[in-house]
DNA sequence: GACTCAGATAGATGCTTGTCAATATGTAAA
DNA sequence: TTTACATATTGACAAGCATCTATCTGAGTC
């Protein structure tokens, strides 16, 4: 029941999310399956406290979904909201069947 | 011939590029062919040249293609790099086939 | 030529963001 | 209980960004 403006949103959040390359590739990472921080810090030139901020932005957009465990965080996609991001994605292509045969 | 890394960077720059709501809403409306600037003007509460900062966000990501005639500049959708794009979007998903189905 | 319209550019401004060092919190091991 | 480790939070800072006003460029029209 959300409002095509709010979805639209919705989407250009999780854009912009995905805008920064070090998320993106977590989040590449993560369709592998769910990773603690600190194996995902291992992977990049960054601090802790950068990748801390890197999780809560995917989180906040809804990519991302975590599980704790002892000490560890463990994070994985959220399926759902990642899946209705990829539909609205792939909805976006030329009308003009005549010009272009993007689909 | 692009490599793995320069393929992410240039997919974080598109979703950088998408992770405007009003920038969405541009590629979204030119899905349906392609535009001038003037009509696509009527559709945002932005001005002219805040729009025409848009459409180079947009261009220099490799989103769109210009047109010029007379006075006008009619943008379209670059499809082939859109079609880059939703295919490596479509490509991000769960690897883990037990615990997810978001194929 | 003077005017109008479409679009780009320049410059300014306030907000956002990616990053880090330092510190806090919470859990487990010694 | 002290120590070590995983993660989050805070505060700072430089860079980037969305937006505006003002202006410029170019094309068509009177």
């Amino acid at each position: 029941m959300t409002t095509q403006k709010a979805q639209l949103e919705q989407v250009a959040a999780i854009c912009k999310a995905l805008g920064d390359s070090n998320r993106l590739q977590i989040v590449e990472l993560l369709t592998r399956g769910e990773l603690c921080g600190c194996k995902l810090l291992e992977q990049f030139n960054i601090t802790q406290p950068t990748l801390s901020h890197h999780m809560k932005v995917l989180s906040e957009c809804g990519l991302l979904l975590t599980r704790k465990e002892g000490k560890w965080c463990y994070y994985r996609l959220n399926c759902a909201a990642f899946k209705k991001f990829r539909t609205f994605i792939s909805g976006l292509c030329c009308a003009d069947s005549k010009e272009c045969r993007c689909q």
